[in-house]
RNA sequence: GUCCCCAUCGUCUAGCUAGGUCUAGGACACUAGAUUUUCAUUCUAGUAACAGGGGUUCAAAUCCCCUUGGGGACGCCA
């Protein structure tokens, strides 16, 4: 059984990249009926935060994305925040150490730094030179009595490694030239992250490692710890990086990529799933819509592009508008009134809204634009071009219209239930010179003050005779 | 600097594993036209790419090498 797991550390809040990965993950799991589990790592206790966890939390069940195992689920491996499994890193810390694997190093971050600095200088690799493996016995001493603690660092000893990634292939590492020994244990007594990624994928039976490209280079450590530790290492797919519009690096700190902005400007988080699982990756073929079903049957992480993609705003929104219109109408309904209901303070009762918002279905790619193309129901308006209503050709139009509805109202056909767009317009059509365009534009700037907007034939039922009354009477400048 | 990864339209990509069917296909965006009794939706058409150089081969977008360019890593962050 497949058992992948999505490791953030809660630092920060999720962006597209990282839910790609959680997705990417999700996805290969689900295929085959495998396990997806959630772990946070929060071993960097300066800088984790539990606001920071519950909101990825909230954007990954909002993304569709449960987990089986994992914090407030739990499962057979817990505990599942790995500031809750000290006792179990340590065990290991020790038992590499008494193996020999793993040492005490005492040599300082200031003297770490300056190895460092000397490297680049000279233009040598940057690695650590092990020193600290070789101390005599009086150099520890006298580091122990100037109160220098000690960390504790793996030892490498193997001057290369190759690897089968799941994504790139073969994969080899020139290790000599690349990495010392590492540090497993900080001097404070925390385990870092390379420590604790190994015991817990190795404790909780990770099958599968699905992360970022950035972690390419950690591979070769995480396989030998995992080896040292005695356990057989998963395996490995690093998947490459997302980068913004302009092909910049993408950051915890930028605001316009966060899931929780996605959210507030009103995407699908099934639409915005699609479209993340495009960068990158293609069933083959034309297809491009797919729905959850579909996503989950078609993906397959091998045919994973191995170059970085641009996130591209403009594909998500045309992504989510073919989405919105693929939504039933009353799905539709239901999902503009939660999003205008959480996110925007429109003034309108659930009534209106069912009668309103039908209309707007084909016409935007954002929830968030309803509350823009809201205003037409507002009294309170300014025309977009009001010097299409002056012509003495729109004047006519407005004033038969005007005749018409009084006519309609007076036999019954624009009762409270029910308007009949077709009936006003047919009334008006033989009495006007106007007509296609030169006919709608006008009557439609009139009704609501746009150039732009929703079949009028539906906007109508939300509108009512009288305030169509009351706008042709504005129109001709009556009040 | 060292190590690793990558390279097809502006962008996302198909094609590359098993070389010929590729005068390189689709999508977004853009432009033009059609439909819609108006705008949008929809439809049709158009512009636009194999980074460069060397090989291998009858034949290279596809295989190999080099160059160039981009990304990542080199933390007592994850």
């Amino acid at each position: 059984m497949i058992r992948v797991r999505f490791a953030p550390s809660p630092t920060g809040y999720l962006h597209l990249g990282n839910i790609r990965t959680a997705l990417f993950n999700y996805l290969f799991a689900k295929r085959t009926g495998g396990k997806f589990i959630l772990r946070i790592e929060d071993t960097d206790q300066e800088r984790s935060r539990l606001e920071f966890e519950e909101a990825l939390k909230e954007d990954l069940l909002w993304m569709g994305l449960r987990w089986d195992e994992g914090p407030d689920v739990g499962g057979e491996h817990g505990p599942y925040r790995q500031s809750e499994r000290s006792g179990i890193y340590s065990e290991y810390i020790d038992r590499l150490i008494k193996e020999k694997k793993a040492y005490y190093c005492y040599v300082t971050e200031e003297e770490t730094t300056e190895m460092k600095r000397l490297a680049l200088e000279e233009r040598r690799s940057v690695r650590h030179d092990n020193r600290g493996r070789n101390f005599t016995r009086a150099e520890i001493e006298s580091r122990k009595v100037r109160g220098i603690k000690p960390t504790v660092r793996f030892k490498i000893d193997q001057p290369e490694l190759s690897l089968n990634d799941l994504v790139r292939g073969d994969v080899s590492f020139n290790l000599d030239d690349m990495v010392g020994d590492f540090i497993i244990q900080r001097a404070d007594g925390q385990p870092t992250f390379h420590l604790a990624v190994c015991v817990d994928d190795a404790l909780m039976g990770v099958t599968h490692v699905i992360r970022g490209e950035d972690h390419l280079s950690n591979t070769p450590k995480h396989i030998l710890l995992t080896r040292a530790m005695g356990h057989e290492p998963p395996k490995y797919g690093h998947l490459s990086l997302v980068q913004g519009p302009g092909g910049e690096p993408l950051s915890k700190r930028m605001e316009s990529i966060s899931i929780k902005e996605f959210r507030r400007r009103g995407y699908l988080p099934h639409a915005l799933a699609n479209y993340i699982a495009l960068l990158g990756w293609s069933p083959g073929g034309d297809r491009e819509i797919l729905n959850w079903e579909e996503l989950q049957h078609l993906f397959d992480i091998t045919k994973t592009s191995r170059s970085a993609s641009s996130f591209d705003p403009q594909k998500l929104d045309w992504a989510n508008g073919e989405h919105l219109r693929l939504l039933s109408e009353d799905a539709f309904c239901r999902v503009a009134a939660a999003y205008l209901k959480a996110y925007k303070h429109v003034p309108f009762d659930e009534v209106f809204l069912k009668t309103a918002l039908p209309a707007f279905k084909e016409n935007i790619e954002r929830l968030e634009q309803l509350e823009d193309r809201f205003g037409i129901f507002s009294d309170d308006f300014k025309y977009e071009n009001s010097d299409a209503l002056k012509s003495a050709e729109s004047r006519e139009i407005f004033e038969v219209g005007l005749a018409v509805l009084k006519t309609m109202v007076e036999t019954g056909q624009a009762g409270a239930e029910e308007f009949c767009y077709e009936a006003f317009v047919n009334g008006i059509k033989p009495k006007v010179r106007a007509k296609g365009k030169k006919l709608f534009l006008p009557l439609r700037i009139a009704l609501t003050g746009r150039e732009h907007g929703p079949e009028l034939k539906k906007i109508f039922p939300a509108f009512g005779a009288e305030r169509v009354r009351l706008r042709l009477e504005r129109a001709l400048g009556k009040y």
